[in-house]
DNA sequence: GTGAAAGCGCTAACAG
DNA sequence: CTGTTAGCGCTTTCAC
């Protein structure tokens, strides 16, 4: 590879002014800079990014750490992030921690060790990871779940708004005994749509039975157990929310399973929508979040963060809609 | 943020014992090495990886150049690709190019410019992008669409057997009409699967009508254009394969808004499995591709392309699985 | 407007 | 086994 003294060499000048044509920093002369341009081409000189970082000390790279990217939620907001940043001339790193506190770890580590620009982060673990980073000044924004103790940037949806129109959506339809499948106990998501499900049943008049709730992984097989055993009650549930779309698909396959007719027997809504949630027949009810919204929110939040270092943090909310189909509209007697 | 001179001081040994110490390079005195680690530890000392990655002339990254992460074959072959980078030691940064040659191009810039250690990429433009790459003896992979002109290891499914089972087992069903929607003329994995189509059909004997054959863009309004198209025929076709995920979900949208009951008046065949495919009423044929399995292969050959730069390329194929559901399943009168 | 020169933080010869 | 030293390739003062 070419460098910059080689490109200098050929075009009679000096290295600091072939920095300077490249990147168009201050006034150089048309004549030279022409030559130095040549130069350039001819040589197919490429700026070494990282001798340009080492020097600069900053980079242009983001980390993004999620847990899934296989999840379709975490999907769409990579993409959102991802277009986001490379707006801004970033790029984005890719970080699956499938909910390890230790794997989260490592990769805190490395985005430090690489002097990451920024970092956006859904976290598995304690705050601890985040506050390293505050603590080393690297931007952050905090994504999908709120981190007590962490006074960062933060882009969540309305959890609670959201289970709450679901569940209501599901008491106003008609059915008695609602279900609930949340996540795993103390996850930030999790809380808050039960949380949501619940107020609902209350203001509604219904007092919330406890051996209606159960927890769930957030996947696939949670789902599918949770709905299997709510099944073997004797006081079976007639209808379902569960809180977010892997749980939604295990429910649903263990009622294709057990032969159980949906919406008719059971009505099922979930929370984040399917990518094909309208294909699945009865099509599915779900409360839709706007991923890629929030993975754009994020990348302007931390573009502005690695701007403005001092601005205070904020937490931005988005709204979640639902979004009526079939699996919910109970057939009136 | 401490260097390793800082660290040094505090240890009261030269800079190079604190590198050897956190590289686990050569033989250390055990006192020293102590006294070193307790100085890292007390300053919270984490290596500048740009720095190192300056001086290596080497980095610890990997670009994925791919079309759309928001495409499930995508999502999963990504994933394969991330945990068989980090097997190595790797990660992974996260290019969408859109199919458009252009975005590719700035990619493969920015991989260069990176000094990236290897590049795993499915071409959306020419050849000449991957020549970049290898002429720069940058270390790549291409993935799902083979490149003419391009000496460089590559990993692909049997698209054409692939095809040709999806086609047979129509014919075997009793379709008399299949038509194809094909990808975009010019992809390698659309003509591939085309081919594959019309061998399966000349092999049973059925000459393949031109007015069958649609090309579409690989998305799911592509599907749905083409699916009406041929609805419109006056000689309908009374099977369908698509040649892709989203079109294939374009296509059922079309057929039922049309009221065209799959699988009786309409056999549907993709090609690339859906998430949840047998979640969708009636549940889809698809000719399944290892795409996680696609992802891993590449990464452990890039792996070794790395370890190995002079080994000569080689390209893997995949074999594909034809998953037989509900939608091809003519009922016999 | 241009060039000389000093590092960014680290590693790897090379001496000792 | 340990320390000294010379860069990796670039940017950015600081003189001129």
């Amino acid at each position: 590879m070419a460098t910059i003294y080689d490109v200098a060499r050929r075009a009679e000048v000096s290295p600091a002014t072939v920095s300077r044509v490249a990147n168009g920093h201050a006034n150089v002369d048309p004549a030279l800079a022409e030559r130095v341009r040549d130069a350039m081409r001819e040589l197919a000189y490429r700026p070494n990014a990282v001798a340009r970082n080492l020097r600069r000390s900053r980079t242009t790279l983001w980390a993004v750490i999620i847990s899934d990217i296989s999840n379709p939620f975490y999907t769409s907001l990579v993409r959102g992030v991802e277009d986001g940043a490379q707006r801004s001339g970033y790029s984005v790193v890719l970080c699956n921690t499938d909910e390890d506190p230790a794997k989260e770890g490592q990769y805190v580590d490395a985005a430090l060790a690489e002097q990451m620009a920024g970092v956006i982060i859904s976290p598995a673990g304690k705050a601890q990871h985040v506050n390293r980073l505050a603590d080393a000044r690297v931007p952050v924004v905090v994504i999908d779940r709120q981190q007590g103790g962490a006074h960062v940037d933060t882009v969540l949806v309305d959890n609670e708004q959201g289970a709450y129109l679901a569940t209501t959506h599901l008491i106003e339809s008609g059915y008695r005994r609602i279900a609930c499948v949340t996540g795993p106990a103390g996850v930030f998501t999790a809380t808050r749509r039960l949380r949501g499900y619940r107020r609902a049943l209350e203001e509604h008049g219904r007092p919330c039975e406890e051996e209606l709730v159960r927890h769930g992984d957030f996947r696939e097989e949670g789902g599918y157990r949770a709905m299997a055993a709510l099944l073997g009650l004797r006081l079976r549930p007639d209808a379902l929310f569960a809180t977010n779309n892997l749980m939604t698909v295990g429910a649903v396959e263990c009622l294709v399973d057990s032969r159980i007719p949906v919406p008719d027997e059971m009505g099922v809504v979930g929370f984040d929508d399917l990518p094909w949630a309208h294909l699945v027949r009865p099509s599915l009810t779900t409360v839709a979040q706007p991923t890629y919204e929030l993975g754009r929110e994020a990348a302007a939040l931390l573009t502005q963060r690695i701007a403005e270092p001092e601005r205070p943090p904020m937490t931005l909310t988005l709204e979640t809609k639902l979004q009526i189909r079939d699996s919910s509209l109970r057939p009136r007697p």
